[in-house]
DNA sequence: AGTGCTAGGT
């Protein structure tokens, strides 16, 4: 009661208010009462005051207050004025409060006898866009007088929600009833056309607009252009376009856009050169289209010369255009240049931050990605989006790293941005990658209508960690709901088979794709299927595959064969094999490096060296193994024979413990001549690192990261320490996860 | 009227 009565008696100067108030006591200090300007209607209009107190509450969104001081106005007997209703029912709008929308309107239906038209209408609108058209439809069927404004509401409600025959359907209504529509009716009946389906509704009303000679409208004309792009008429829109009298820069831009999206960036372009050649008049937009033909293009020289004219405009500050610019040199691969071009945007927005983050990504500088990512968290929320989010995961998915990955995840869900299909999608990647398939699972049962993207992450998930059998009853159950697997899906499921020795089922779904699923098998597919036979160890049978397959063998046939070719020790074919594939790709290590095992396995060691030779002719080099594992958040790294980590010592006697093992029946065949190498292999180093961290304590599973395959003297060694130490071990090598337990692997030998 | 993101084998 204080600050207020002091304002509202120096309102009402001399005399007492004659009549009775509400309480004030919860007006807090930043109502102003000064816009109430004459001081003499305040006093004849009951109730002014509270009802301005009303509209204050509702601009800055406090409907509860609202609502409480309905009850202080009931006791002092003042009623709610109809433009405090119009004010609150806007607040509900934007805030999205159904809930409050509806205890408002009941309220609103008890005070006033016959509300205006103006009042219903926002009625209609704020249960459109908080989202009941349920209760939208009852109040406009039960409105004694429409407006243009109601059903204007109504339509754009409808098609909003793809209910396109009852937006038609008011519009109809109205040309029988002789209503003439207005401009706005027609712009958004067009705005409501949004795809091919539309295109013969967008046609008639394009007739209509025509008959009712509204087609000089600047905004009608672009409006029938851009519903002709939407609906993906290009002929169309080119025809409205070359008939318009002025073609104002929208009308340029929107043809554009259709080009562009339609994969015609090269018409996109063709376009823009006449823009320039006519001299009209360019703004943003127009750079933030053709940049966006030149990234889809990677005309990187045009994108040059579009950059000088954005520069020589002084527009490289300007985000709309700064942004494209950005993601055009992304696509195009100058990454130099992208984050130059990003330094001169003066104020990056979420769209421009999720470009370079993505554009980390891209150039696979995902740790490059997750820090960028760190910093924006500490800036306002409001650079960060969905896209962002799900570039961050897509990051966590190729590190593994589970622990910021999760931590990443609670945050996007904190703040509403895990991007619906997407970043679900990245999010089940993510897991699956991490060796985390209970949360990957958690999130795939978490989407309402998983997509078959979101469905083969999930099935390529189980395949990576070995898991055939789901794997397989996921895709029978995906098949089930009526998901059509595409492409992808199958190198999944054949994927799975083969991590699983399941030949003749490989073999069958390659077969049945094309006739049972209509998806037509690619060289792709048939890889798989070589890689299914050569790494269940049937060579001849994968030859003999390869030789009958409706596609020539490329690099990656080979490869598939060579591979299981080492892995069950068949030198000879090997042999063909490494040649066919230093023949298609020359630049393949594998080509070297698993000819140079074969022949050092089998003690030919001239041409063992000799690959070596051939292999640093080509300047060719072994990528270095290396393993981690993470403690406290610390990532621990290790290459073969390290020494550098501070607890050298207590590894290497950690190591020793298990010498026993090394003198054991499985190493008999080994050859003793690498035992000294096989001793420090970067993989044991991490899980004896592993090993010391836990010092006994049983916590979850030792992780250990490899960025090569595991090797099978390790994984020996792994199996017998979960054995003897009873710790379960969990390898993630560059294919697949290994899950140690009591002595066993989750892959069963079979890898 | 425009810019940014998802699933894959060796």
């Amino acid at each position: 009661m204080t600050t207020i009565l002091t304002l509202q008696s120096s309102l009402t100067p001399s005399r007492a208010p004659v009549t009775k108030h509400a309480n004030f006591n919860q007006i807090p200090s930043w109502v102003s009462l000064k816009s109430s300007t004459s001081s003499v209607k305040l006093e004849h209009k009951q109730g002014q005051v509270e009802n301005l107190h009303l509209v204050s509450l509702s601009k800055h969104g406090k409907l509860n207050e609202a609502f409480e001081f309905f009850q202080e106005m009931d006791k002092a007997g003042v009623s709610v004025a109809p433009y405090s209703y119009q004010c609150l029912f806007e607040a509900c709008r934007e805030l999205r409060s159904l809930s409050h929308g509806r205890v408002l309107h009941d309220r609103m239906r008890k005070d006033c006898e016959s509300p205006s038209v103006t009042l219903q209408n926002c009625v209609l609108q704020m249960y459109c866009e908080c989202g009941s058209l349920e209760d939208a439809d009852k109040v406009f069927d039960e409105m004694p007088e429409l407006n243009v404004v109601s059903r204007v509401t109504m339509m754009s409600a409808y098609a909003g929600r793809g209910l396109l025959d009852k937006a038609v359907g008011l519009f109809s209504g109205m040309l029988e009833s002789g209503e003439k529509p207005t401009s706005s009716v027609y712009t958004t009946l067009l705005k409501s056309l949004v795809n091919p389906r539309d295109l013969n509704v967008g046609k008639q009303v394009h007739g209509h607009v025509i008959r009712s000679g509204l087609l000089g409208n600047a905004s009608i004309e672009a409006g029938v252009l851009n519903m002709y792009v939407k609906c993906g008429w290009l002929v169309g829109a080119k025809l409205v376009f070359d008939q318009m009298v002025v073609k104002k820069p929208v009308a340029w831009t929107g043809l554009m856009i259709g080009y562009t999206k339609a994969g015609r960036a090269r018409d996109a372009l063709k376009l823009f050169v006449d823009l320039v050649t006519e001299g009209v008049e360019w703004d943003s937009f127009v750079f933030s289209v053709v940049l966006k033909a030149c990234a889809s293009l990677e005309e990187v020289n045009l994108g040059k010369q579009i950059h000088a004219c954005v520069a020589k405009l002084g527009l490289e500050s300007d985000v709309s255009v700064g942004t494209p610019l950005v993601d055009c040199y992304i696509k195009c691969s100058s990454f130099e240049s992208a984050l130059l071009a990003f330094e001169k945007i003066s104020e990056p927005n979420d769209v421009s931050w999720s470009a370079i983050i993505s554009g980390y990504c891209q150039m696979s500088q995902f740790e490059e990605a997750i820090k960028t990512f760190k910093s924006l968290r500490t800036k306002s929320a409001a650079v960060l989006n969905s896209f962002t989010y799900t570039s961050v995961f897509q990051a966590c998915s190729v590190l593994a790293d589970c622990n910021i990955g999760g931590q990443v995840h609670g945050d996007a869900i904190k703040r509403s941005l895990v991007g619906s299909q997407y970043g679900e999608s990245a999010l089940i990647t993510m897991y699956s990658k991490c060796g985390c398939l209970d949360d990957a699972r958690a999130v795939f049962e978490s989407m309402d209508n998983p997509d078959v993207v979101a469905w083969t992450a999930f099935i390529s998930g189980h395949a990576y960690y070995g898991n055939a059998s789901e794997a397989l009853r996921l895709f029978e159950e995906m098949v089930r709901c009526g998901m059509k697997p595409n492409s992808v899906t199958f190198i999944a499921v054949l994927t799975a088979c083969s991590h699983a020795g399941l030949i003749e089922q490989g073999k069958c779904y390659l077969d049945t794709m094309l006739p049972k699923y209509n998806v037509a098998p690619t060289i792709d597919h048939y890889d798989c299927m070589i890689d299914i036979y050569s790494r269940a160890g049937v060579l001849e049978e994968a030859l003999k595959f390869m030789k009958s397959m409706p596609f020539e063998p490329d690099a990656m046939s080979w490869k598939c064969f060579l591979s299981g070719c080492w892995t069950h020790k068949y030198l000879e074919l090997g042999e063909i094999a490494g040649e066919e594939l230093r023949q298609l790709d020359p630049e393949d290590t594998a080509g070297y490096v698993l000819p140079f095992n074969l022949y050092t396995q089998a003690g030919r060691w001239e041409e063992a060296a000799e690959m070596m030779k051939l292999m640093n002719d080509k300047m060719l080099k072994k990528e270095l193994s290396c393993s981690w594992i993470r403690e406290k958040g610390k990532i621990h790294r290790f290459i073969v024979g390290d020494k550098h980590h501070p607890q050298t010592q207590e590894i290497y006697e950690k190591l020793k413990e298990f010498d026993d093992f090394m003198e054991g029946d499985v190493f008999q065949c080994s050859m003793t001549e690498r035992r000294e190498q096989l001793l420090d292999h970067s993989e044991r180093l991490a899980i004896a690192y592993g090993l010391i961290s836990v010092n006994g304590h049983a916590r979850g599973p030792i992780k250990v990261f490899k960025n090569l395959r595991a090797c099978p003297d390790c994984h020996e060694f792994a199996k017998h320490v979960s054995l003897v130490t009873g710790h379960e071990i969990i390898i993630r090598d560059s294919r697949r996860f290994h899950h140690f337990k009591e002595g066993k692997c989750s892959c069963n030998d079979y890898w």
